[in-house]
DNA sequence: TGTACATCAGTGAACGCGCGTTCACTGATGTAC
DNA sequence: TGTACATCAGTGAACGCGCGTTCACTGATGTAC
């Protein structure tokens, strides 16, 4: 509608400009279009051609930025360690901070981390799909049980029980997280959609496994 | 070696002999072949061709049997909860007849069905890969989840947290195996094979989880 | 500021592969009469 | 006991597909002088 000689100058003849021959972002690209992928389709479903033709690029391209199929799968569970170590000490202070629980902050945080980057949290806990010699990859996990680590011993300085207390924790809110992930809880929370399960049920079981006393045997 | 005319009737010439046009126990052939596969390669690496092939027959005949892959590792997870609840009741029983906890029993055979039975554990909790409209499976999972109930019901019965600890058990437990097999646990007990990780650290984690106060806080 | 050159990030064609599914078929088995 | 027929469980060829990887290449960018 508008003149010829004008459109030369429209800012939206952008849009329909040549792509350039650099994507400039790729390696960014190519970890968001994964992630969709294994929303979708999970791990058996990624494919790195898939990926890289989300991306917009031939699928040569991601050879450049991650080698192959491994490296690229790797990279993203390392950067979902990241972010759970992230996500886990931000709760942490906070509840320091508000005179909230340090241990019940953190497995909120663990939980509400699966139900944010469920398709990392997945990957994460794949041995066999990544690569161990990573160094990225080690130092994030690493660091995310660290976290975990450190808040227990906060709560209890040097107490015996604290190396079975720590996978008493972590095993309780890895199988919560993972049966929910999977399906498993919606059949006996049904009328709840799974945000509210994560929450609700969530909360009951950070509440008995954080001060296990209280709910002892009471009777109904 | 020996003379010809000898060969005829020996018995070792059996094992040349044609093979029958009938398998005769294809389909347990086929789960067993499959079970090898998922222990050898991951589920990643499952493909029907393979199992047929490991099996002895054509890639065609598993399909008269499972209709297609999905049926396949449908009937072989069904069969997994099967086999997960008679353990579950056989270490329940046993407990009961012995003086021995039931709860602690019932996280135990959880655990070691897990070590004995790797692969159909892992792919149970494979919401993607399965069938959920499949009769034997959703009755299977329903049966090993009721035994879960049933064991929490008894030992206190019309207990108000009885909701939340069974949640919490079944969420210890199977965070506990799956990190267990994924090999999370393996740099904290570096020392140990996964089998004695297993066996103590379970042993450790049961004890905490059932029976809660007391290891609670107890200084060093 | 300009030029030469190295390096980087992309292209697209080609390769060989194993997969799931379909199909017409055949051999073996079970059953009715 | 024999025969006819239906059903079942297997074969093997054929199909089209998308995959990962390799390769020589090209266009863009960065840097030394």
């Amino acid at each position: 509608m508008k003149p010829k000689s004008l459109q030369v100058s429209d800012p939206s003849a952008q849009e329909t400009a040549p792509a350039p021959y650099h994507h400039g972002a790729l390696r960014e690209a190519l970890l968001v279009a994964a992630e969709e992928i294994l929303l979708e389709r999970g791990v058996e479903g990624f494919t790195l051609r898939n990926c890289a033709r989300r991306a917009g690029v031939s699928h040569a391209a991601p050879a450049h930025h991650f080698g192959d199929v491994k490296g690229l799968l790797t990279e993203f569970a390392a950067i979902g360690f990241d972010r759970m170590t992230a996500l886990m000490r931000q709760y942490v202070v906070t509840a320091n901070r508000d005179g909230g629980m340090p241990l019940h902050a953190l497995g909120r945080a663990y939980i509400d981390f699966a139900m944010l980057h469920r398709a990392h949290f997945q990957l994460m806990f794949r041995y066999d799909l990544l690569d161990h010699t990573n160094a990225h990859l080690s130092e994030a996990g690493g660091a995310a049980y660290a976290e975990l680590e450190s808040v227990i011993e906060a709560a209890d300085p040097g107490g015996s029980g604290n190396e079975t207390r720590r996978l008493l924790v972590w095993s309780a809110v890895h199988g919560f997280a993972t049966l929910l992930l999977e399906g498993k809880l919606d059949a006996f929370y049904g009328h709840k959609d799974r945000k509210r399960i994560a929450q609700e049920a969530g909360d009951a079981l950070l509440g008995m496994l954080t001060n296990p006393s209280q709910s002892e045997r009471s009777a109904a």
